[in-house]
RNA sequence: GGACCUGUGGUGCAGCUCGGAGUGCACGCCGCCCUGUCAAGGCGGAGGUCGCGGGUUCAAAUCCCGUCAGGUCCGCCA
């Protein structure tokens, strides 16, 4: 139907005879004898001149065929990239009648994100979602090939798998052959890739699709999608080399630049220093530790294990109804309350200023060389509440929007292997239960479980989690004990993951993966705060989606070969 | 489960504090005019359940309560 695409006709092309096909982007009528027709298909625009009336609509689809001819003098248009050429002699075939959109694609027109969602087929023939698709295309493909010349093999795994109850909440479909029995849709292929392992599959990777039934958020929908890998007889710094391969190449591809190797922090500087486990690198403001200051401290809100400070630089000029406000979030995230300390010339401008001894007064104004027209936020708490709560803090006031700054790479190790413990007094794991404890903390595994870290990882770009990784535990004792410290028994550890560990006792090699969002990648690399910006057909925070209707009702028939009956209809 | 923000012709906004006739702006749409525009231009026109329900009031887009939808966040996401 076409032999040209708009945008790639240049000058070079003058007196050629050419067809392109597209919608009408806009038309310019001077009366009955001359029009101007923009035509555009995803390469870009490219204008056509009409001798005479043009009776299209907008976003009518049509074939154009003319004469590529370079524009008279003074009616170039730079804005434009074929703003030199124009087609002339142009015959037009009418494809396809478009209504009025429902909305204009024109892209300065920021349109409410329901009217997007409603009409995605319409949203995606605006520039910035056909660019972002168009974006991840080249990232999936840089990814596929760094996993491929590292000598990985991708492998598929199903979507239909045994309920495997721990972690995130599970999307759950009924068997019509085996009525009253469930399969789930996979939080992640993690079993799978393991047994691929135990397979002799040596390196796996896939570009998969994971499916959490969690409540949504910027950064979360129901599905998303994980470069997923897995290798055998490799250590963590082999899975973090492959990671960083992949990663860079597919931010080579994506920015034009290759960022130079990613850094390491262990899990315990990056919540001292940044209060997180995943800092944004891209802003200095560090938390420091006023403990020993406030040791002796007669000021009662100080009284507590760990006092830390943040410098807000230029915080000063923030009014006390944003403090109050900065307050109220210090309290919903968990802390008692929030000191705020004003640095000016003069001293300390605080409600707290006149409770402080000298050397206390002195030590705020000091925090991470602060000067007058800055402000000192402080939290003393437990070390993990200041470290959170701060952190928090640190990222509200200080945390550049997404499309600005450097892109900073952070792998964070050394993650603990338990976190908190439930209502049994057992631990609960960190990253899964099958994460190898780090060798050295071995023997404390009994003793102080919270003391033992783990050889999980995580990969963290602008204060993202991209995604985790780990060794897994391959010997059986080690298992055991870590099943043990988590309060599951033999029993329990066989009927949720006997599959698994069956087949680790048929030879199981050392072996540890990761996986990452991308998403997340994605969305940073296009600049957008949301990942429903670089995904085709998203979902609502409230998981609806607005252009099919989903979820619906099925039918009484369907309900009833699955053997199903509605309890209850919200 | 919770907090906050938003909802006004097809679209994007203003109007809301301090209640007084659906008032305004820009785009789009329809008609007419226009031979080099490019976010074309000129003239004219149509188009409204102010998300929905209730309350207060002589009177509600505006104040109050509830509710729905979208968004941001907390909880949740091994």
């Amino acid at each position: 139907m076409r032999d040209s695409l708009c945008a790639t006709l240049t000058s070079d092309d003058v007196g050629r005879r050419v067809s392109v096909c597209g919608w009408v982007a806009r038309r310019r009528e001077h009366g009955e004898h001359l029009a101007f027709l923009d035509l555009r298909d995803y390469s870009g625009l490219l204008q056509a001149v009409i001798e005479g009336t043009l009776d299209v609509r907008p976003e009518s689809v049509v074939r154009v065929t003319g004469t590529v001819a370079a524009r008279p003098e003074g009616t170039r248009n730079d804005h434009l990239a074929t703003g030199s050429i124009e087609l002339t002699d142009c015959a037009v075939e009418v494809l396809s009648v478009a209504e009025t959109p429902p909305f204009p694609l024109d892209e300065r027109v920021e349109v409410d994100e329901a009217l997007r969602l409603r009409w995605r087929f319409v949203d995606l023939r605006r520039g910035s979602l056909a660019r972002n698709l168009r974006l991840r295309a080249r990232v999936n493909r840089a990814l596929r090939e760094a996993m491929d010349a590292q000598g990985f093999c991708e492998v598929e795994t199903p979507l239909l798998w045994a309920p495997t109850p721990e972690g995130a909440r599970e999307f759950v479909v009924p068997s019509r052959l085996h009525p009253g029995d469930f399969y789930v849709l996979p939080q992640s292929p993690q079993i799978a890739k393991q047994l691929l392992m135990v397979g002799g599959m040596d390196r796996y990777y896939q570009i998969a699709r994971c499916l959490r039934d969690e409540d949504l958020r910027a950064d979360r929908q129901f599905e998303f999608t994980q470069l997923d890998l897995e290798a055998s007889f490799v250590t963590q710094e082999d899975v973090m080399r492959f990671v960083s391969r992949a990663v860079l190449d597919a931010a080579e591809v994506a920015t034009g630049v290759r960022p130079a190797s990613i850094p390491t922090m262990t899990w315990a500087e990056a919540r001292d220093r940044y209060g997180t486990d995943k800092p944004d690198l891209r802003f200095a403001m560090t938390l420091q530790d006023l403990s020993p200051v406030f040791a002796t401290t007669s000021l009662r809100a100080f009284a507590a294990p760990t006092v830390k400070a943040l410098r807000v630089p230029d915080g000063a000029a923030l009014t006390r109804h944003r403090l109050d406000q900065l307050t109220e979030y210090a309290r919903e995230i968990g802390a008692k309350g929030l000191a705020w300390f004003r640095i000016t010339a003069d001293g300390l401008d605080s409600p707290l200023a006149r409770f402080l001894t000298e050397a206390e007064s002195a030590a705020i104004a000091a925090v991470d060389g602060a000067v007058p027209g800055d402000l000192v936020l402080a939290v003393a708490d437990e070390y993990d509440v200041a470290c959170r709560v701060l952190g928090a803090l640190r990222v509200t006031l200080g945390s550049p929007p997404v499309s600005e700054g450097p892109h900073r790479y952070l792998w964070v190790t050394e993650f603990p292997m338990f976190e908190g413990i439930d209502e049994d007094g057992n631990v609960m794991a960190a990253h899964h239960p099958f994460t190898m404890p780090h060798l050295d903390d071995l023997d404390v595994l009994e003793s102080d479980p919270l003391r033992v870290r783990s050889q999980a990882y995580d990969l963290v770009l602008n204060g993202w989690e991209l995604g985790s990784g780990s060794v897994r535990i391959h010997r059986a004792d080690v298992q055991s004990r870590i099943f043990r410290a988590l309060g599951i028994s033999d029993d329990v550890a066989e009927s949720r993951f006997g599959f698994l560990l069956g087949a680790f006792r048929y030879g199981a090699p050392p072996h540890a993966g990761f996986a990452f969002g991308i998403d997340r990648l994605v969305a940073i690399f296009a600049g957008e705060e949301n990942i429903r910006e670089v995904i085709a057909f998203p979902k609502t925070q409230s998981g609806t989606d607005l252009m099919t209707g989903a979820p619906k009702a099925i039918t009484v028939r369907q309900l009833r070969e699955l053997r199903l009956a509605p309890l209850v209809k919200g």
